[in-house]
DNA sequence: AAGTGGTCTAGACCACCCG
DNA sequence: GGGTGGTCTAGACCACTTA
C-alpha cells in the first residue's frame, strides 16, 4: 500500500527517507566522514531513533550520489563509535540508547579537557629535577637525568579534589605555569606537536597519609583512589609519567568501554 | 648499490622484503583478517622491529597478489589495535614497543578471562529476588521486578581478593552455580547468545564496613577499590549490573588506552 | 527466495612529506 | 618532484538472516 517514488522498490519504511543530507564534494572535509557527521547528528537530536534501521547501504549510496565504499566506510566509523549495529541479513540499527556519548576514559579525558568552567587547577610545583629510579624506569631515561617535575592541585568549587604530579623529560615542552593552569598540560603538548598516542594507566586505593590528608581537606586514613600513568605519543617515545591521588569522598572514575567483537 | 631481483624499483629497503605471507583463498577467514594476523605474528615475534617501516601499500598488495583496499583494511585493522602508525608521505611504521599488548580493560577482561589458572571463584549466593530501586534504575525493569542476584568471592592463592555481586534480569540464562565457578558469567553469557556491546564502569574508592572487612580479611577502615559497571547487549537491553568492592592491598585496575585522532 | 551486510577488485586522483 | 597514505568509484560475488 506504500506509495513510494517512481523507479524506487517497494520496501521497508527507512527512518532514513525523510532525511536530506547537504554533502559537499568541494569541502576539504572527507564525503565519508561528513556523511558520519551528519548521521551522528540524525541520531543525537532523535530525528533517527534508537532501533531504527538505517536502510540498505545501496540505496542509500544511490540517494546520496556515493559509492557504496564511501557509505560503508561513514556508517563502520559509527559502528567503531558504538553508535549503530550491523547485522548481516538483517540491517544496521541506531543502538538502543544508554549508550550514547561514549564518555571518553576518563581522568585523560579529564585532563584534556581540563580549562573548562568547572575545575580549577593551581600549579604548586614545576621545577626540574633529577629522575628518581621508578620516573627514569617508566620514562625511559637514564636514572638522574634532568626531568620536569609539575605538582598540580585541582579544585572544584573552591574544594580539592585531587593532587597530580607529573614528570616530564626535560625540555620537550615550554611548560609556562599561568598557561598551565589556564590551558592543561594535554592541550599544551598538543599545542607544541606532540601527538599522544596511547597511555598505560594503573588505578588502585590506599589509606591517605598524614600530610596528604591535610593537603586534600581530608582526615588521615580515609580512602584516597590512586591513579598512575605513562603516556606515550606516536613514535612510542614516553612523554609523560605520573602518580595523581583522589580524593574518593569528591571523585570517582566513570568510563564506558565498547566490546569489540 | 643495493641490489634488487629484475623488475623491483630501487628503493629503501623494507623489513617485510623478507617475509612471506601465506594467503588462503579457499579458507573462509577473510584475507584482508588473514594478512593481519600474519602481520601482527610478525610484530610480536620480532620479525618486525619497532621503527621498521612497511613499504608502501602498493608495492605490498601487488607482491601479496590482493588489491590495494584489502591490504589496507589489513593494515589499518592493527592501526586500530595501536601496533602500527600511518604517516602521509612517510609510510607506515611499527609502533615502539612498550605499548605492544594492549592489555584489554582489565575488570571486564578480568572476568571475561576468569577461570584461568590464578582465580578461583566462590559463589556464595544463586538466587532470585525482588529488583531495589538501584537495581531496577540500571537494568531498566520495573521497581520489584525479579532478578538473579549473584554474590561471589575471588580468591587468588587461597586469598580473598574481591567480593562481586551481579544483578540479571530473571530467566535471561540458566546460571548453574558449579558451571559458573568454572566458567565465568560473561563466557556463561556469550553462550548463550548474548553478545555484548558496551559498558559502562564507575571506579570509586571507600573505607571497607566491619562485615567486608571480616569476608575480604581485612581490617576494618581499610580502603577498598569499588567499581559498578553496567553491561549492555547489542539490542542496547541491559544485561547485567554489578556492584563489587576490591581490596585495595592486592587488587588494581591495570589497562591501557589509544588515543582516537 | 529475497534482502542484507561482508568481502574483494582494479583502477583513479588528491594531499602531504621529504630531499 | 617523487613517494607516501587518504579518499573515492563502480562494479562483483558470497554468507547470513528471515520468511
Amino acid at each position: 500500500m506504500a506509495k513510494t517514488r517512481a523507479g524506487a522498490r517497494d520496501r521497508a519504511a527507512s527512518a532514513l527517507d525523510t532525511l536530506h543530507f547537504a554533502l559537499d564534494r568541494n569541502s576539504p572535509v572527507p564525503l565519508y566522514y561528513q556523511l558520519a557527521q551528519q548521521l551522528e547528528a540524525a541520531i543525537e537530536h532523535g530525528a533517527l531513533a534508537p532501533g531504527n534501521l538505517l536502510g540498505n547501504e545501496i540505496d542509500l549510496s544511490t540517494r546520496l550520489g556515493l559509492s557504496r565504499p564511501t557509505v560503508r566506510q561513514a556508517i563502520q566509523s559509527l559502528v567503531d563509535k558504538g553508535l549503530l549495529v550491523r547485522r548481516r541479513g538483517v540491517g544496521t540499527q541506531v543502538v538502543h540508547s544508554q549508550v550514547k556519548r561514549p564518555l571518553e576514559l576518563s581522568s585523560l579525558y579529564d585532563d584534556l579537557e581540563a580549562a573548562g568552567q568547572g575545575p580549577t587547577t593551581r600549579v604548586v610545583r614545576n621545577e626540574t629535577v633529577p629522575a628518581a629510579a621508578d620516573v627514569a624506569a617508566a620514562l625511559g631515561l637514564a636514572q638522574g637525568a634532568e626531568v620536569t617535575l609539575l605538582e598540580r592541585l585541582r579544585s572544584t568549587h573552591g574544594q580539592p579534589v585531587a593532587l597530580l604530579c607529573n614528570y616530564l623529560p626535560a625540555g620537550l615542552l615550554e611548560l609556562d605555569t599561568a598557561r598551565l593552569e589556564a590551558t592543561g598540560l594535554y592541550r599544551m603538548m598538543r599545542a607544541a606537536g606532540i601527538t599522544l598516542h596511547s597511555a598505560r594507566q594503573t588505578v588502585g586505593a590506599r589509606s591517605a597519609t598524614a600530610e596528604e590528608a591535610a593537603r586534600l581537606d581530608e582526615k588521615e586514613g580515609a580512602a584516597l583512589l590512586t591513579m598512575q600513568r605513562t603516556a606515550y605519543d606516536d613514535t612510542g617515545r614516553a612523554v609523560e609519567y605520573g602518580t595523581h591521588i583522589y580524593r574518593a569522598s569528591r571523585y570517582a572514575f566513570d568510563f564506558q568501554l565498547l566490546v569489540r567483537t
